[in-house]
DNA sequence: ATAGGGCTTCCCATCATGGGAAGGTCAAGG
DNA sequence: CCTTGACCTTCCCATGATGGGAAGCCCTAT
């Protein structure tokens, strides 16, 4: 399988696959006697783990240590587990951080009159005016 | 004010505020007799607003657009929450893309043992093992 | 006079990805 | 046999927003 194929059948842009064995992520490929990388099932499989932790909003770090622990016969499934767990506490903390940002954002649209008027407490909070709409951003709005 | 005071009165790094000048966020400050940047109020003011549109999570062009609005005295409400609107759709897609990942993730780490065994269904399912857990990462959990 | 702290510009790094140029290689069709 | 087009290779650059740090200038206090 050339690099095309092998990004066709694992997702991954042939631009990615070079770049993750450049980094050290996947092994360098074998070449042909024209340059040109060779893979088999086992690295297309490889680049769909890969592939799947990326959509899951692993880092390549993450999805590294994944990958070691994936091809880590002995492994502890905790081990697994860990890395996961922290990866969900992030994703909830960024989650809950666009919340406080939505959150307040349509508070702030709920106020503006969003016609002809120039008026608007969406300026008038980033400007710093204290209306009776702006608090804090990251403030759940209950008082 | 130097700019360590304008930094110090805005919240905004002295770093970034050299940055938003570069890139024609905000105008060029005047300068001293020894090339320093020198800021009054007003500076100081459009570096508040903004910080506080970056804590919404408005990008720079964004905030720019914004920016441009609240010095046109002339400006139509509906513009702004226009923008304000486009950018909560925005976060709410990221948001629910992120909570996709976390469930699938937590329905994950809950099958697995996380003990000193090997066999775990994370792995599994980055693997592309279908077992009765890893369904697609987007979808609801729900049978 | 010297030390320290602030300012200036300039370059580099991050993270993950894509774009594109310049050039080699291969297969099909004229 | 030669061309065309579709691959492949490497190399450089760009993104978005931010920080780090070096080299050098300026001012003030000791």
């Amino acid at each position: 399988m050339n690099i095309g194929e092998a990004s066709e059948a694992s997702g991954v842009s042939a631009k990615m696959i070079r770049y993750y064995e450049e980094i050290g992520l996947v092994r360098p490929a074998a070449r042909t006697g024209n340059n040109y990388r060779i893979y088999g099932e086992d690295e297309v499989h490889v680049l769909r783990f890969v592939k799947r932790a990326r959509s899951l909003g692993f880092s390549l770090e993450e999805t590294e240590t994944l990958l070691k622990l994936w091809q880590d016969k002995s492994r502890e499934s905790a081990a697994v587990r860990q890395v996961a767990t922290a990866h969900i506490a992030d994703l909830e903390r960024r989650i809950a951080e666009m919340q406080g940002m939505v959150n307040t954002l349509k508070h702030l649209a709920q106020c503006c009159g969003g016609d002809h008027r120039p008026d608007c407490p969406i300026l008038d909070d980033l400007a710093g005016v204290s209306s009776a709409a702006g608090e804090s951003s990251a403030e759940p709005i209950a008082p």
